[in-house]
DNA sequence: GCTTATCCTACTAAAAGAGTTGGTTATTTA
DNA sequence: TAAATAACCAACTCTTTTAGTAGGATAAGC
């Protein structure tokens, strides 16, 4: 298990593509608008997305992605291991090549903490998310802040949170 | 809340100052044998472990390292955020370039998520980490493996973990 | 005064991260 | 059927981070 930006993104625009994909595909390039990250990057990230089964895709016009589950069947960690998955060789696949010359097993420490965070991760949904979320766009929708209706603008969102604080 | 090997090396370094630091101060030489870490690499990781306090040197010959707290008082999470603390601006400093125009807030979420994973870590000391491997320990020199006593050598006890599945 | 070991700075090679460019294929709509 | 849309795909670039080197300075013990 890694964290860094890159899960990041792909998490965002997972929960863009949760809480705006009630209906009908939705466009990489409208995550791309709300969520100011690149096409180009969005394109590579949701074709891991779609090898490990998390979205579908539709094509052409009208077409984009949708979730392949419902919110609650995807959890955080599925998404950042599946963004993850190219260059995972942290440890180094039992070429033998540590001090014992046994196969690698220093990593596994770090393999065992990761796994715990792992699991943690696992007990977080897009459901979860979007229910937390959701609650804060109603009241987003009140305040009549964000002009865009029908969208869902996940930067309004936690904005509409952090005015809560 | 960044995870990569960098955190990596740091905990294990500090597993082994913890398992191997009974009575004086340990070498960042002896470290960087029995973990299979650079020296130099080290160096520079200790340098932020002990602006964070996490660890106390004393110089010279005989000298090294010790934990500057009890090993139930420092946990995973100290260890990560202190090597990693340089350059975390991975949220865009209030900059405000981000859409609305308002200081970044999309990066909130994630920051939301991270802080889970930051209070999950901060719950995993390196008291719970040695105890673990303490009972794996004596068990490993009951089975007479590993020849220099006196040191534990952590691969060795993953080794006797593994020994267990 | 020699050795040990921390401390410190700068530099470097390699990898990962993030994004660009320039396409092709499939599908809808006019 | 032609145009527009949007997924798909590959290669290439720029930047940052990682991991490690090199070369020292300072402090303490023998």
């Amino acid at each position: 298990m890694k964290l860094t930006t890159r899960g990041r993104y792909a998490v965002t625009a997972m929960l863009d593509l949760a809480l705006n994909g009630g209906q009908g595909p939705i466009s990489l390039a409208a995550i791309s608008q709300r969520q100011n990250i690149s096409l180009s990057y969005l394109e590579q990230l949701f074709a891991k997305l779609r090898k490990n089964d998390l979205v579908a895709s539709v094509r052409g016009p009208g077409g984009g992605y949708r979730l392949s589950r419902a919110r609650e069947q995807i959890n955080v960690a599925d998404i950042i291991s599946a963004v993850n998955e190219s260059t995972d060789s942290t440890s180094c696949q039992g070429k033998g090549d540590c001090q014992n010359g046994k196969p690698c097993l220093t990593h596994q420490l770090w393999d065992d903490l990761s796994q715990q965070i792992h699991t943690f991760l696992s007990g977080i949904s897009l459901g979860t998310l979007t229910e937390r979320r959701e609650v804060k766009a109603v009241s987003e929708r009140q305040i009549k802040l964000s002009a865009e209706d029908g969208d869902v603008n996940i930067e309004a969102l936690i904005n509409a949170k952090a005015l809560d604080l």
